[in-house]
DNA sequence: CGTTCGTTTGACGGATATCAATGATTGTGG
DNA sequence: CCACAATCATTGATATCCGTCAAACGAACG
């Protein structure tokens, strides 16, 4: 499309060292902490410890020590747990904004799923103590971080219920709706995800196997339903995806 | 095995009107109220309506307005939703001391979700205004609270991990695996799930038809790993049914 | 005892996993 | 700046698991 060589529509993320304004707008974005004061904010950014990860880079593993949780400032996150047979799952997408790692805030001693880096990412990370601290001394916190795990639980489910039952091709139809709502820009007349997401990725979103979720995207190209590449992913028809989702058998 | 006409090993829940003691017992032992003084607790009942259903009996369908949510005290309860194609998804088995319809919580409007009583079932019910004053009041209670949310957050996460990838047979056993933790009882050296649940409800806990639940579960039986029967399941070898779980490919 | 509802079993076809090879894109090292 | 290597994506052929349709069966309850 451009004159770069270049083919890739998603926006280069740049390296930077995550300065202490962005990460106070940030927490004063990130929608536990609206309501404290300037004070408040600073007085938690100072308990909290900046991470920076590289694309791919792995932020925590399966079954190591939860000490603490993370609040993603930029980038994005992808959630991966083991399947049941071979391959993995891919729980969750992380925006910034967001908590995860949270089971660290339950009392849980060990990470229950894997954290990975889809973009270059930025981090803050507070010890589970100091998060309990936080919740105890500020009841809004605590009540708007109840409603946002509320909100993923929610989430969950409608991920529960997208994987149950259905063709391949709704799966991924409405897998890539949601993803829309949760990371698509407009571009140009389509819906650009603005995500790194290989077809392997995807896969493991619907619960099918990388040729497979090939032959869907195909086809759904081939209709005028989405625009791809490799690991990108753009929608030209929303109307007609949400079609084929909700098809009867 | 008795020497009644009646061959179901399920226990027989008896009708009841769930009096005043039974309520305050169970706020009591209902790990969000535990911290509160006696007081405090009649306090909290009294905000609390008691609500009992039948076997069968719908509690709330998915698109109804949510005013506010139950805590389960007696029976048992499924979360249901539409499939994707058609049938449903069985998202969740609520077990008494358990928060459910949740959405309204959040201040969402209507549920996404429909709730059944999965036996004879006795709620306590409290509108989304008080529920939230209360958690105002008593952040020990809004910290109970979001542990126990928390804690479902990673269930279903469990859960979609169980519906990717595997075989039926593997979602099978590792959802018989999941529901003896759950609501498993002992019972002369095997585990009897103590919840009426069909093949078709084993279906739609694991992404597949009715027919092949009960082919895979006569499969099962033959080799000794599990004992059904209409509408009740226990297991023999629960390290057998791990073994094939965890099986690759 | 008979009706009802849940379960079982069989036969069949189709969707999809699997195996294997080719093709395209990106970033790297010369 | 180009060519190469590495990674990801595509496509085809084949086998099979599983969903669908259909019928018979058995337990539970009135």
């Amino acid at each position: 499309m451009s004159s770069d060589r270049r083919r890739t529509p998603l926006a280069r993320y740049t390296s930077h060292a995550c300065p202490r304004p962005v990460r106070l707008a940030v927490l004063a974005r990130a929608r536990y902490f609206t309501g404290l004061s300037a004070a408040e904010l600073d007085a938690v950014d100072a308990r909290m410890v900046v991470r920076a990860y590289p694309e791919g880079g792995p932020i925590y593993r399966d079954g190591e020590a939860a000490e603490g949780l993370h609040v993603l400032a930029t980038g994005r996150v992808k959630l991966v747990r083991p399947a049941l047979g071979d391959g993995e799952v891919l729980v969750d997408v992380v925006t910034p904004g967001t908590l995860f790692g949270d089971v660290a805030a339950t009392g849980g001693s060990a990470y229950t799923d894997t954290a990975t880096a889809l973009t270059e990412s930025c981090t803050l990370w507070i010890s589970s103590a100091d998060f309990r601290r936080l919740l105890r001394e500020h009841p809004v916190v605590a009540m708007a971080v109840l409603d946002d795990v509320t909100a993923r639980l929610e989430e969950a489910h409608q991920t529960v219920r997208r994987l149950s039952g259905g063709t391949v091709e709704q799966r991924v139809a409405a897998t890539l709706l949601t993803l829309a709502d949760k990371v698509g820009e407009p571009r140009d007349g389509a819906v650009l995800l603005q995500i790194p997401l290989s077809r392997g990725d995807l896969a493991a979103m619907t619960g099918t196997t990388t040729e497979s979720v090939s032959r869907v995207l195909s086809r759904l190209h081939k209709d005028g339903l989405v625009d791809t590449g490799r690991r990108w992913t753009a929608i030209t028809d929303r109307g007609g995806l949400a079609r084929l989702a909700s098809a009867e058998t």
